[in-house]
RNA sequence: GUCCCCGUAGUUCAACGGACAGAAUGCGAGCUUGCGGAGCUCGCGAUCGAGGUUCGAUUCCUCGCGGGGACGCCA
């Protein structure tokens, strides 16, 4: 990687023996790569950052060396460029990632199958989606999981709600009340969830949101691992009996009326994740009214003898429903949501994915679905998928067939293009480690803006150079369309 | 009452503690002989308030204000 490598050189150049950051400075006059390292070490040294920064880019510039091109400082920051000859020899290499030693299981979505998807449901479902691909991407050995409640309480709601229904008992304010409650009259509870269950599939598969393995509570308890996880936990004496309930710490595992608890549950599905399955890693993707549940779950963790690091819990935002201006309370129970399907239908899958993971997982979100169907025509999505096939149609247009690695840059967009190709895998990295999926979407757009200063200033075809100049598209094309990949966004050569 | 998240252009969103806070949309002004104008260029426009830490704060800490969420045997 071109920053791994450029942090390597400035550190033994500078003789510094601290961690360099190295970032892509917001303005492009100060350089391709910027670092603070001046500001860092200027405490130590008892030195001014400015001096240290001018110190060290002099350094840089007397130095030989087959990546940098020139440095200089600025206010404390040393900046430097990189040569055009190692840009392009890096060019010339795929994007591949070393295979990492690491199993990781990313659990999300996991809607209780008590009625159908909903579009809130889609924000952890493309974030943890998305979040699966770049784990991929970046070499990790990485599962990706629904875990179905199918049974306990939820589930006796949902046949208690069927049987009022159907009148055979009064209706209770816990009780499911869509319409589509209706539909499951006379029916038996166990195919309700197997039809619903099916359903929640069917919408998933059309949302492009992929699972590897469908973990079953149902069979969880069967097999009696909350059964066994309880038993651990006693031999631990972790658990104390009190007002009739089995506690760990101040959590309830065993009701008074002997049931079991969703905790005891969870800790058994997670044991199984961690000891009969050998995660490294679990990444469990919440909704954020399960926030008070993280506490919970990283002691009861820690109870099972699992160092809570290897439990990664991230929050998603709920997503708030706004009809006609006024905010809508979703509920399932109430019957009151926008389900994923109608989202799909209304807007499509590309803006959809687009529309959700553009956003930080961390911030709060209205959803007006008028609305979004209004704005899904300026959705960005388009802007890059423009992108896209305006580099197919130069490539369809042009005879060539072979291209040609550049020898050399012809005009500054193409130089622009080729260093912002050459980043894509430095973000995914950071990706990998910070979970910030919706940075895709930003190197997805400033790529596609990128290509079109290229496209205004460069002709392609019918160019003395076409041959080298149509190599830097296609490597233009594979990124874009590597990104689009990764966000599970279509990468058309037709609009 | 306690705890968690959020507060940035009119609107929707960005910004590892870093440089002059970026985009999109909206509004205004331009781009004819060029590979797709779903494009390109220019302009207008914002960090809720008060302290603190720091060379440097949208970011971290404290206190307010406003919005959302969670608060022992629901999941």
């Amino acid at each position: 990687m071109l920053r791994d490598e450029l942090k390597k050189e400035i550190s033994r150049v500078a003789g510094a023996d601290i961690e360099i950051k190295l970032v892509e400075p917001e303005r492009s006059e100060n350089g391709d790569y910027s670092t603070n390292l001046a500001f860092l070490l200027a405490k130590k040294k008892g030195k001014s950052p400015n001096d240290i920064a001018e110190e060290v880019a002099h350094k840089l510039r007397s130095a030989k060396s087959d990546l940098i091109d020139r440095a200089d400082s600025v206010g404390g920051f040393v900046n430097v460029w990189v040569k055009d000859e190692a840009l392009i020899k890096k060019l010339s290499k795929k994007l591949k990632f070393d295979k990492q030693n690491k199993k990781i299981n990313v659990e999300f979505v996991s809607a209780n199958p008590t009625g159908p998807l909903t579009m809130a449901n889609g924000r952890g479902g493309f974030y943890g989606d998305a979040l699966a691909n770049v784990l991929m991407k970046v070499g990790y050995d990485v599962t990706r999981e629904y875990y179905i409640n199918d049974a306990g309480n939820q589930i006796r709601l949902l046949g208690e709600s069927i049987e009022a229904a159907e009148g055979k008992m009064e209706e209770k304010k816990e009780h499911y009340k869509g319409d589509y409650i209706k539909k499951f009259i006379g029916k038996d509870i166990e195919d309700v969830v197997k039809i619903l269950r099916e359903e929640i599939e069917k919408s998933l598969e059309k949302a492009g949101i992929k699972f590897d393995i469908w973990f079953s509570e149902k069979e969880l308890r069967e097999k009696k691992e909350p059964e066994e996880v309880l038993k651990f936990l006693e031999g631990k004496k972790l658990v104390e009996k009190k007002e009739g309930a089995i506690w760990l710490g101040d959590a309830v595992l065993v009701k008074s009326d002997a049931e079991f608890t969703y905790f005891l549950v969870d800790l058994a599905y997670h044991f199984n994740k961690f000891f009969d399955r050998k995660f490294d890693l679990a990444i469990d993707v919440w909704g954020a009214d399960h926030h008070g549940y993280v506490e919970r779950m990283k002691k009861g963790i820690e109870a099972l003898g699992i160092d809570d690091k290897c439990l990664k819990i991230i929050m998603i935002q709920l997503v708030r429903l706004i009809r006609g201006g006024k905010e809508v309370r979703m509920s399932k129970r109430a019957g009151e949501f926008v389900t994923m399907d109608d989202l799909l239908e209304q807007v499509g899958v590309d803006v959809a994915r687009w529309f959700f993971l553009e956003r930080s997982p961390n911030t709060h979100m209205d959803f007006d679905l008028d609305l979004a169907r209004e704005r899904s025509e300026k959705n960005p999505v388009y802007y890059v998928q423009y992108a896209h096939t305006r580099m197919a149609s130069i490539l369809s247009k042009s005879g060539y067939l072979d291209t040609e690695c550049p020898s050399t840059f012809g005009h500054a967009s193409e130089r622009e293009l080729a260093l912002k190709i050459l980043r894509l895998p430095e973000l995914l990295e950071d990706i990998s480690k910070d979970y910030q999926v919706h940075r895709l979407t930003t190197y997805a757009y400033e790529l596609a803006q990128t290509f079109s200063a290229f496209y205004r200033d460069v002709k392609v075809v019918g160019s003395a150079r076409e041959a080298e100049l149509l190599y830097l598209v296609s490597k233009t094309k594979e990124t874009l369309a590597d990104v689009l990949k990764l966000l599970g966004i279509s990468q058309p050569e037709k609009m």
